[in-house]
DNA sequence: GTCCAGGAGTAAG
DNA sequence: CTTACTCATGGA
């Protein structure tokens, strides 16, 4: 199963803020290069995760048929692979926040401090490098992005990065050892790490619990308690893909398709 | 005005 | 190891 809708995993899918549609196309500035959904060079098929057989991974035996119906209705809908620095600095700012609101604030972080690279005469901006965030001022972070008091996680966080924290090579160890380790990083929870995980390090096991999959799990599969709880739990009944399930959990929570 | 959003940090029990 | 409170902002 090769499909891919760029508008559900681009635009609508809250795990990227920054697409763009320009003449008809999405396109956004990914680590310094225009990428577009109409791409099929080696960089953005892994960026779309398109190697990856999705057929394969929904038909997951779920109780109650629930992502028979997920499948149907968000056909084509990816897990994408960001870089680590980039979904770091975007998951920051989603931590009790909504999603048009984080496309806001992801939008003036990189207008502001990022670098942009030009596509069909239009400007497409891309996240700060760490050391240019490293040296802003935490006040005019504040005024000119309008981030509140995320405004220091984001410095800090970039602090070190650009000081030698190793956020791409936690590709290549265990989920768990990845999120332990970004969980040191200032505004990086459990829930934000697990996103770092799942969308910038491509660990599909990693499992974001936020307030709509905290409903869903527990109105669905009686599962309560602990955000951690939660995780753990569904760790366990939806296997080594669990994150690709989420996310298609997580859409048909938000949207209403499941009633919660 | 109150409530909520892809929560995290901190202090206290 | 849990719970309770605070933290900015903007839209409903």
């Amino acid at each position: 199963m090769r499909e891919f809708n760029a508008h559900l995993t681009l635009f609508e899918s809250a795990q990227v803020f920054h697409f763009r549609r320009i003449c008809g196309v999405y396109a956004a500035n990914v680590s310094g290069r225009a990428v577009t959904e109409k791409d099929t060079d080696a960089f953005s098929e892994s960026y779309f995760d398109l190697k990856r057989d999705y057929a394969c991974v929904l038909s997951h035996p779920e109780p109650a048929g629930l992502l028979k119906r997920c499948v149907q209705a968000f056909c084509g809908l990816r897990v994408l692979n960001q870089p680590a620095w980039e979904a770091t600095l975007a998951f920051i700012l989603s931590a009790n926040n909504n999603v048009s609101r984080i496309r806001n604030l992801v939008n003036e972080l990189n207008l502001a401090y990022g670098d942009y690279v030009e596509y069909n005469g239009e400007r497409l901006y891309g996240f700060p490098r760490p050391e240019v965030l490293a040296r802003v001022d935490e006040a005019t972070l504040r005024e000119r992005v309008r981030c509140g008091y995320r405004a220091k996680y984001l410095i800090e966080t970039a602090r070190l990065v650009s000081q030698g924290f190793p956020l791409e090579a936690l590709r290549h160890c265990s989920c768990g050892e990845a999120r332990k380790k970004l969980m040191s990083l200032p505004g990086v929870g459990g829930k934000v790490a697990d996103c770092i995980c799942l969308f910038g390090l491509g660990h599909a096991d990693a499992f974001p619990v936020d307030v709509w999959v905290k409903r869903l799990m527990e109105s669905r599969f009686g599962i309560k308690g602990s955000p951690e709880r939660v995780r753990e739990e569904a760790k366990k009944i939806l296997g080594d893909s669990c994150g690709i399930l989420q996310q298609y959990l997580f859409h048909a929570a938000r949207t209403g398709l499941i009633d919660l």
